[in-house]
DNA sequence: TCAAAAATGAGAATGATTATCATTTTTATT
DNA sequence: AATAAAAATGATAATCATTCTCATTTTTGA
């Protein structure tokens, strides 16, 4: 995607307006009336390769997720999936930080943190249990 | 799956014999001819279910991975699983149990090792690519 | 303005997985 | 051993996200 386009232009300035949150691209569409779905795919597929849009796994054999990044404000982030109420938490903190340096330099494997995703129980569903 | 059949015997002993590998569906029905597709899967899902069977996901949008369990040998731990090679590494160090006490204690959120895959480059990859 | 490079759009193709449903097998109980 | 209920099977169709194809259109730099 070397050529700016309508398309583009809209599509970033969308992603930024809703960089909080984790959109699929059914999600895009359904806002954007108007870019083909083949399209749309191929304009994220670009904004991924070039670093302005991170793309997430959440479950596997369904549709992924896109989030626009803000190189200024918005670290690289694992994700809490709850098991029992499906809640999206992002984790981050200096501990996870700290993790991924050791995995990387003490066991010289690096962690792709947007295709990890801690499946478990949040708070709420844990004490709902009890 | 409750009740005994040719199959099943036979794909968990072939899981057994292969027990340090993960195998695709497909691979699997390679080996094992006679089982169709849907029966593969189903039998799969059932052995996973039950536990005698990890499923993985390696590659989003691919076909997933399964390995038998040794519940006598196996303890909790961890998978570091490469994107290039598909190399299957077992996680088990103090930095990583901090974490999840970390997240359990300060974040409230308590993660199951079991169903959590740490996706990345492994040393030899990452050499390579080099 | 023009040609090369890139992007588009509509639809087909792919590929893994799931669903359907009539048939067959397994099991526990007479 | 006979039988009925429960479960598993197998062939095929359906689903669903994503990728591919290819002729057409748009963008860009020369």
């Amino acid at each position: 995607m070397k050529y700016k386009t309508k398309h583009k232009t809209e599509l970033i300035e969308f992603l930024k307006k809703n960089e909080d949150k984790h959109l699929t691209i059914h999600e895009i569409q359904r806002s954007l009336k108007g870019i083909p779905q083949a399209t749309l795919y191929r304009l994220m597929d670009s904004l991924v390769e070039s670093g302005q849009v991170r793309k997430y796994f959440i479950e596997p054999n369904s549709s992924c997720c896109f989030q626009y990044v803000d190189s200024e404000h918005c670290h690289e982030h694992f994700h809490l999936i709850c098991k029992k109420c499906g809640k999206l938490i992002h984790l981050e903190c200096d501990e996870v930080d700290h993790l991924l340096q050791h995995i990387k330099y003490d066991h010289g494997f690096e962690i792709d943190v947007s295709k990890v995703n801690f499946y478990g129980e949040c708070e709420e569903c844990r004490k709902e249990a009890k």
